[in-house]
DNA sequence: TTGTATGCGTTATCAT
DNA sequence: ATGATAACGCATACAA
């Protein structure tokens, strides 16, 4: 894939620069400045003498010079787990309109759930002079933003000191959970859980309200692959089980796939809920109801909170709710 | 969203300049640049001494200035879709990565399928002097790089005369599917497409290998929607039915769930191919059997021809062959 | 309303 | 091996 680093040719050939149009028009470089910053007042006669030849001569302000003498790069660097996952697709589409609305754009890199990349992912931003940026789900923590000043917002629930926060109240998704599963009058709960602060937090909710109802449950430790929901749902029909809540969508996926190849009906025998609302969530038999996470608004907050933070005012952690999303496998039984 | 436009105060705090570092060091401007642009000679005794007064003075040369003065941001806008479809994750994960191994970082912009949205990317993207870009299913088209001079490359089978394009073979996707339904067997086959070039292409490559093996196929307009594919299902159920490809993996999943529905069993009396190998593919019940986009690759080659462009070297479109994945939509009967 | 002049932080050329 | 110094393309304070 590297190839042998190439000559890198001289500077793209550019078009006319300041001077000429200025030049040209017969005004000074301030004026034309003047013209494309329409902040000051220029006079119509001018202007448009200016705007006609800049158009002409297919000038356009750099922004390489204007970035250099204004000290600012209107970007806004972003370090993603995984750029295809539902939920964090979300919040890019969030982060992309609020940012985008206010002149700055998206600088991506991804981690690829790993912590060495992740850090090749910042160094690669960082070279760029970002104006901010916004980390979701990182896995290196606070160690992230000792280079140059911070300015750098966590969507994640994981460092809990941190001042520029945006996060899901991952406890009230679990009582959520469990509310649905009552409400369907179960009695054998099962917990999916995984490693990690999210986890716990759900599950912690959803004990709560099982708890209150007066039931106890089993649990089972996953790692958020169908693979690992698949052995949950094995495991877990050695016991009495008509209700099970998973800690993200594909073990959700896994378990109901291990009950459909024992031939235990969902939700009939067995009711089933998720977590994210991911894409495949309404596309699986029968379609999953999931604990939603408003990725969308997670991601326009980060982005404001960024915003918040260049322009020096201050910033507080933003909390989410999340919302239950009723589908097929908590309902009655599908045709 | 929007507030009201804020004072964005004045240029974020500066941390030591060259200037500061060569004066403390005792050298010139000159020699701290060449010291960190480790290109010519430098006594190391120097060197030794800048390098040490640098990291004290938390001095990093600016990317601004440097970018300026070379007239390149080391930017490569990426125009995509929807970040969340699974093929572009893989698209953009090789994007980065070649970008990456040269320097280069990947300025983002969501098109949401949509013409308008599009433009407003583009725009957004080329406030920023980017190198080059990349354009993803472009809807816009050819009008799209005309602002500023080209070198954007298009992934994607629209515009047939772009020089700088990369594509996928679609019409070898569509044999590769006709040839595993004929290698089950099956006799009664259908085509569930939708508007646009890359259908047409599929339908021609499956058409063409059922026709030299003696078979006609009866055929359906979706638009990729698991709604569209439920529809095609229960209208293909009709007429004798055996075999169903799908142009993509949303509306397969909407042909097997309306064959679900219908108590059709699934590779048992119809079976299923559907295209792209999305992550829900190994989800749905059965596993689905799709045509795969070498994504990663298609992305990494986009990439370098962007690179190639930018240094000034001849470019060629690129095509790719897609790769079957056989799963259980296709094989034997599963439990 | 418009022009002059300075500076932004760096790289690169040409001396030395 | 190192130092002056001239760009790079623009915004802006100040003067007119």
């Amino acid at each position: 894939m590297t190839d042998t680093e190439a000559p890198l040719q001289k500077p793209a050939l550019r078009g006319a620069g300041i001077r000429e149009v200025a030049r040209q028009a017969g005004v000074s470089i301030a004026t034309v400045s003047r013209v494309f910053n329409d902040a000051e007042a220029v006079s119509s006669d001018t202007r448009e003498r200016v705007v006609a030849l800049a158009s002409s001569l297919g000038y356009e302000p750099s922004p390489l010079g204007r970035n250099l003498v204004r000290g600012r790069s209107y970007l806004i660097g972003l370090i993603v787990p995984n750029v295809s996952f539902p939920l964090y697709g979300a919040m890019i589409h969030g982060i992309e309109d609020v940012l985008g609305s206010h002149g700055m754009s998206v600088l991506l890199a991804s981690s690829h759930d790993a912590a060495a990349t992740e850090v090749r992912a910042a160094q690669n931003i960082l070279r760029h002079a970002v104006d901010g940026g916004i980390v979701i789900n990182s896995m290196v923590g606070l160690a992230l933003p000792t280079q140059r000043q911070s300015g750098w917002v966590h969507v994640t629930p994981e460092p809990p000191g941190l001042p520029c926060r945006v996060e899901l109240d991952n406890e009230e998704g679990g009582r959520l959970a469990a509310m649905e599963l009552l409400r369907n009058r179960h009695r054998h709960f099962a917990y999916v859980g995984a490693k990690g602060r999210e986890s716990a937090d759900r599950e912690r909710g959803f004990a709560e309200v099982l708890r209150d109802a007066g039931f106890d449950y089993r649990r089972f430790e996953g790692d958020y692959s169908e693979a690992s929901g698949m052995q949950a749902g094995a495991a877990l029909l050695d016991g009495p089980l008509d209700a099970v809540f998973a800690a993200g969508d594909l073990m959700a996926a896994g378990v109901m796939r291990a009950l459909h190849m024992r031939g235990v009906q969902v939700p009939g025998q067995v009711a089933v809920v998720g977590f994210d609302d991911a894409a495949i969530a309404s596309l699986l038999y029968p379609r999953l109801t999931s604990i939603r996470q408003p990725g969308y608004l997670m991601g326009a907050a980060a982005a404001q909170l960024s915003l918040n933070f260049i322009r020096g005012r201050p910033t507080e952690p933003v909390i989410f709710s999340p919302e239950l999303v009723a589908r097929e496998s908590t309902g009655p039984p599908s045709a």
